[in-house]
DNA sequence: TTGCCACTTCAAGTCAACTTGAGGTCAAGT
DNA sequence: ACTTGACCTCAAGTTGACTTGAAGTGGCAA
């Protein structure tokens, strides 16, 4: 079992040491010990850091990371719950390759002001209803 | 030229008037007068808001979707900002997808614990590459 | 053995995007 | 004329994810 101090990790994956000291503090990474005052980490610390970052884009909060490294641990993981993600992450790229569009439109349209292509008021109007059933919910 | 009060466009819009007094103190939308203490806005309001809403879940600050709008009006737009944010929210779908994809990979997989398994491995070690990207940015 | 210096803790600060609360005001109904 | 209720302002509070600062500590080089 490889060791690594908190320096090492830092400087590795180029997270500062007060973020991973705050990691711990959260339960996303534990130190496995203390080489004087200082932190030492497993060395699969690194894939719990992928694991965090990995949650991170996918837009989960930390606790919710931190529910779902615990819930592989006691190995009884709410499969529902992952899916109502991914459906939500779905959704959400669906809206991003709107936004992505309209901006790449916006980028090389024509017209004067924006409010007056009739391109850019389609996706206005699309966005809007997405915007009234996001506040339903 | 229509108005409407904020009383009304908050409960057409979904959005409390506190948010609605806050985008205003942030340039996002103006009111065009009073009736008594009460503002009222054009209704030309609800366009500026849903493109608001559109920015937002490209994941524009408030302050750049302001800036957005006020270069609309100087009709100046930086459509080489505009092209770099495309291509940043690209890279974001591309992310989504695959923590989608591994979510979904995740509720079905049969192994105990998914850091042993290798498609999981696999995805974390893509994630790993993603977020030392982002740290060198 | 004595410094040094990078680590440590713990509390407090920061930032964005709002929300909440206290105290004030105005138009409209009775 | 008076009350009511929804708005008003301005300051302060909230949340998540950290960062910063002050004061302390321990291993290692001289």
């Amino acid at each position: 079992m490889k060791t690594i101090d908190i320096a090492e990790l830092s400087q590795q994956t180029g997270l500062p040491a007060s973020t991973l000291r705050y990691y711990e503090e959260q339960s996303l990474i534990s130190a496995i010990g203390r080489r004087g005052l200082r932190r030492l980490f497993d060395t699969c610390v690194f894939q719990r850091l992928a694991l965090v970052a990995l949650g991170k884009s996918a837009g989960f909060s930390l606790s919710e990371i931190a529910a779902f490294l615990l819930s592989n641990h006691t190995s009884s993981i709410d499969r529902g719950a992952l899916r109502a993600k991914a459906d939500e992450i779905d959704r959400q790229i669906h809206v991003l390759q709107q936004v992505r569009d309209g901006l790449l439109h916006v980028a090389k349209c024509p017209e004067p002001s924006h409010l007056e292509c009739p391109k850019f008021q389609k996706m206005m109007r699309i966005a809007a209803k997405k915007q009234a059933r996001a506040v339903k919910h």
